[in-house]
DNA sequence: GCATAATGTATCAAAACGATATATCAAATT
DNA sequence: AATTTGATATATCGTTTTGATACATTATGC
């Protein structure tokens, strides 16, 4: 039952493109994957340290020279392996909590107007995402010739085509409702 | 802080509409509402019993005649004003961990082949699901003119709409990957 | 020179997940 | 008629994750 930690595959994931502090690691959540997953540093920090333990990842050296406490992690070779194993197990778990959805789906207890603002509000943050969405694809589509830049061009194209449905659904929901 | 537990509104936007048991309101989680949220039996009857004390639901009389135990909820004024609160409430977490993607984002650690599979098995689940809500749009749409259907209507349209971009996608992304 | 934003590690209570235990009842099999 | 299966129903428990906060250092802007 134990094994089931997807922190510790978002972190050998990042882990196996660059060694990575972690604040890095959230930086990243925060940044190119917050599109389809997300992480806090009350799971980040605990996983870091357990998959130490475990021999997954190794602390480099960390501040050189002195000044501030600073810790890098590497991947190593057992981590490595414990992530191509997760990426090749078939099951997967794709969950959505929208919020918004929900208080729609109970929108019958309050005025038609709140509905249509609740609709608003998510509207403008699907699109301010979409504008980082397509600079993301413009800056990356110009060094699509690399390997690795495949994959993540791939997650920005799912999140471009899924937000645009999300706008058309903005303007139907609209018109549903008036 | 504290009052933060979105379980809370699920439940009462589900009793909102009728009496139910923690078994009915998984069931309906797991049936209509499963599109955009999802909650546990380990999350429900806590909150059941907690949302009782609290005076947000109360327990209708349970086992009529006797058999098997059976606890009807019901919800109070208090709890339907808790609701509508927090449906005009303008903040709302709208949150995806598609670990699909996740996997794909990182696919760079295994062999091409093995990133199909992962977008095939996504196809495979989406499709299914999109049938599921198809059937559920026909059946609607024969009884849009009550007043509660129009909300549950416009999640299914949601659905509908996200389903069938990510069908897109899956096809742009084969041609990305080959 | 000084405020304030960004970097960085870390912890904690509360919430949610996911699995399991237990038991009843209806329906289908044998 | 007896038995197995599957749906109904409540409940708990360890693990994982969230979201907030604390604390300290180093850049950056005014």
């Amino acid at each position: 039952m134990a094994k089931d930690r997807k922190i510790d595959m978002v972190i050998l994931g990042l882990l196996s493109h660059d060694d990575l502090t972690g604040y890095d690691i959230k930086k990243q959540i925060d940044g190119s994957i917050r599109f389809f997953w997300k992480g806090s540093f009350g799971s980040i920090y605990p996983a870091l340290a357990e998959l130490e333990k475990q021999g997954s990842v190794r602390r480099l050296k960390g501040n050189d020279g002195g000044g501030r406490e600073k810790i890098i992690y590497s991947i190593t070779s057992q981590g490595k392996e414990i992530l191509r194993t997760w990426v090749r197990d078939e099951k997967a778990s794709n969950d959505l909590k929208y919020e918004t959805l929900m208080k729609l789906f109970f929108g019958g207890v309050e005025s038609k107007e709140t509905s249509l603002r609740n609709i608003e509000l998510f509207e403008e943050q699907i699109k301010a995402d979409l504008k980082v969405l397509q600079v993301y694809k413009a800056n990356i589509e110009k060094a699509l010739d690399e390997e690795d830049h495949v994959y993540f061009y791939l997650t920005i194209l799912f999140g471009i085509e899924t937000y645009e449905a999300y706008l058309k659904w903005c303007n139907k929901a609209r018109k549903v409702l008036a």
